[in-house]
DNA sequence: GAAAATGTTCATTTTGTTTTGAATAATCAA
DNA sequence: TTGATTATTCAAAACAAAATGAACATTTTC
């Protein structure tokens, strides 16, 4: 029979899997899924060593995949009076992290988006027997224009 | 100076350079986004081995991605009279293409994470000092809840 | 049915990504 | 300053994903 405490570190297991796989379909590497997770449900905030030990992953691993958490603002270094470690704690707001993704990775893509949709309407010779081409473009123009438009929304669900 | 059908090969090349990078960054494999913008992009159905030929892929890339292009919907074969060879149309309505994805995998997904989130709820043991714990799932619960109520709204936009 | 054309499969190769850990650097306490 | 602790870097190893093409299967034509 399992004890509360067992119970518990169950319950852990299970709550870094599902940020495991959940990462897994975002194209996030395993092992920065798996930090996230662990800080996500832990308690206090966590060395470095911690993430090393319970996720039994190599000093490489840990120190990158910190790294990579706190550029994108998904992990926050916590300086402590009295502990030399640095210590991690997770950004739990959804809409934080989103938008942080957005303002770092999607916004530029659509600009980057935008400009190529121009350059591909000039790449076109003049003249009615290249309308067909123009008719592609006009499509994946709109393609851009309503994925611009997604942005927003999301913003409206995650408050 | 280049003659107006060889800028159109200029363009035709862009696209496809578009679609490749696209799909890279929603994770799809190469030659499975050049497939697509390429079929995009062209007036007239193609064959398989227009595509082998057009792409410089191999038989077996063209085969397969035409086949998951196909699966997913993303692609029609065309029956054409007189003509021994499958052609292949593009799909390029984004509602009905994004439409497909979601019944395809996205509802799965959240379905499963719905159970997911129930069984982990179930995994703390009871008492007040597991309060920080159900705390955690409560957060991974209302990730699951936004996410959910995305969907519609992307439907929306599409129409 | 035989030959030619078309299409699929899958073991192998190629390519790309993630993880590791030893070397190195930086920080801190005494 | 020195030794101990903590953190980073990066070349190499392990792993994963995609592309290839030869062998096989199917379809079509005569």
């Amino acid at each position: 029979m399992a004890t509360p405490t067992e119970k518990l570190v169950e319950w852990e297991n299970s709550m870094i899997e599902t940020f495991a796989s959940g990462g897994d379909t975002l194209g996030f590497p395993r092992s920065v899924s798996m930090i996230y997770g662990l800080l996500f449900c832990s308690r206090d905030p966590l060395s470095m060593e911690d993430v090393m030990q319970r996720l039994s992953i190599s000093k490489g691993s840990a120190s990158q995949g910190l790294r990579q958490l706190t550029t994108v603002g998904a992990v926050k270094k916590q300086i402590q009076l009295g502990e030399r470690k640095t210590l991690y704690v997770a950004e739990r707001s959804l809409r934080r992290l989103v938008q942080r993704l957005i303002d770092s990775n999607i916004s530029l893509r659509l600009e980057r988006g935008a400009d190529n949709v121009r350059a591909l309407y000039a790449m076109i010779p003049a003249g009615p027997e290249y309308d067909y081409a123009r008719g592609c473009n006009d499509s994946l123009e709109a393609w851009h224009t309503k994925a611009s438009k997604l942005l927003p929304m999301i913003n409206m669900i995650l408050k």
